[in-house]
DNA sequence: GATGAATGAGGCTTCATTCAT
DNA sequence: CATGAATGAAGCCTCATTCAT
């Protein structure tokens, strides 16, 4: 018991300093500091500092995991885009709740080390393997556009992993659920008017190319 | 004239290693082996090992930065999405092109520090403004729907930026004419078929939060 | 306790180090092999290779203002010639009691840098004030002839400050007993029989300059 | 005859440089980019950096030694003082007008390394010779009183030293005049009222020591 | 278990000197 | 002769990890 929370203290204030921080220059001397244990007393709960790290951004990809689920079609388009919004609503919803995961995740994990890049990248193969199935499903039951599914769920991602991480850098947006409502719309509808984009026939359209 | 190509090939060298190996797992060892030239050689055109990483980054900013034009809307329909398709070919080419600054600007220069925060930041808010002017053009031009511009800007660029980003990682992608026709798909008309997504009145739904 | 003995030993053989080769030919390498400790610990106890010097330079300072002491005129003849005794003695006496100190003090630490050179400014000005001052008592008291007590004060000190420099540059000397004696007769007397000197009126010549 | 003027600019500047940031912190670079000479042609001229301070070290002892002629006692005690005079005057002149080789020599030769000791003990043994020669023959004439050369010697050569040391640091001081003046007087007759000199046997006192 | 002192590998930078042009 | 680019030895300091108490 007092175990757990000794640990779970050294965590915490191990997420705290690397969210401030940075990984790279966050040194054990910090955390043990704000955790208020000895040095020794670390490196009986961890491996090493970057074991923290790893363990930080474990439980952060579980918790994230569980937030989204793939996208049932057969419950009409109503359905769909709610269960689009859970899903948006979900991720964000925590990272935003949880600023110091949001940083590790978007600003510190990134181009760690290749260990670091492998873990990430089977992190999010998992989501886009989720978008790009809810991609098939949706166009099978003739809800979504014909499309590329990988590059389309990377946009996907990406709309949302952007948001986040400008907020996370400290960029003055809109509250949570006006970002959810925007993304999710501009997810569905894209950005221009209907009666314009039909008028386009960009898709059918030979791209020159150097 | 020798004295440029010496700093031109140092500059490289460096380039490659960040790339490889990131920035704080980089030694100055690494780069003048690489650049096969001493240790003091590389004091002589650089003022540290950080300072190479600045000019990196400051060159590939410049370059990147003249890659992407303002949108003019009175062209027509069609001349937008040519616009459109201008700016994220020409952005989207010269990283493809140069996949050591791909890295170095998605995976490398992000979270170093405070400073190049500062600069990375900077230069996501010119071509931020730059896009929420487009799509205020756009509105006004009737030819983008109602929405938030400083939002969707966002989710315009994560779209270009984690298709970059996961291309950089690895990630097996069709090839360029695909990648970008599909971005720019996806960004005019969103994901769902016009019919479907005209019956949604999603933004007019209040959402609830907790 | 355990602690600062461990501290002692560093800051004593950093002293020996310092008084061999001199503060720029002395290396962290060598202090630490002296001491037997790693690199580390060194870094433990102290900031930098010149915060110990600084240190030693402080304690010494410290220990040899209180060796000296603002002569008292009211106690007569003999009690200022003893009181001037207790001076020199008691300044030559620790100096000379710790040769490497001496050699710090006279040979490593002067025109080390402005820093240092501001501290010794002030150390040397805090005895040339004291001597200006047992000057000005004792010309009052009668007992000083006529003279400029800040070039005097000066002569003093080095007349002090030569016999020992020279003692720590290894020429070979009187013992200390013999020093201090004829440091304070030369500095009452000077250099002349008392007849002599009697006879000559210099103070009240006209020199002539170029 | 350029040659020479060249050699004579690198010298000049170097000796400018050392006087303002000593030895250990003038590089090579600073004399360079001072004299305007390539660095390659510095190394035509002079063996390293310490040989160009030697030759400095060199030529001012050279100098010196030319300012200070023994004592002739036999030309009475004002030709005495004379002398004295010619001698303090020659030495403390020539370095007060050269406040770079006073510095150089009182401040940044001091404790630079065994080479360099060895040279300046050398220096001011001819001086201490001189100076013991001098009062042992002033001795024989009854004109300097009984005290030990070796000893006394020291003494005058720190009561000179002293006040072109502290010149050299910037502490204010009375003009050349005055010093020349008060540092004979000094020497001559000490500190004491004749009256009150006369009434001690400090000489004949037994010191106790520890 | 807990502590914190000790460790030492490893990185960055400086600068006197050399050498090809 | 003059130049200045190139060299690399050497020094300082950090900090993750270990270990004796």
């Amino acid at each position: 018991m007092r175990r757990e929370e000794r640990r779970a203290r050294i965590l915490a204030c191990a997420l705290e300093v690397f969210a401030q921080k940075g990984y790279h220059s966050s040194t054990v001397a910090d955390i043990i500091k704000k955790a208020a244990v000895a040095r020794g007393t670390f490196y009986l709960y961890f491996k090493s500092k970057r074991s923290v790290f790893d363990e930080l951004l474990d439980d952060l990809i579980a918790v994230l995991n569980s937030k989204v689920r793939p996208i049932d079609a057969s419950r009409g388009h109503a359905g769909v885009v709610a269960q689009m919004e859970a899903n948006v609503d979900g991720f964000m919803g925590y990272l935003l709740d949880n600023p110091a995961m949001l940083r590790v995740l978007l600003a510190e994990a990134v181009g760690l080390d290749p260990g670091f890049d492998k873990k990430m990248n089977e992190f999010y193969t998992r989501f886009l393997e989720l978008l790009e199935r809810s991609l098939n499903t949706g166009h099978v039951m003739k809800v979504v556009r014909h499309l590329n599914t990988k590059v389309v769920s990377l946009c996907i991602l990406g709309s949302v992993k952007e948001v986040l991480y400008q907020t996370a850098m400290g960029r003055n947006l809109p509250n949570r659920d006006v970002m959810v409502r925007e993304i999710l719309n501009y997810n569905i509808r894209g950005l221009m008017l209907p009666e314009v984009a039909g008028m386009l026939n960009y898709s059918n359209k030979k791209t020159k190319k150097t």
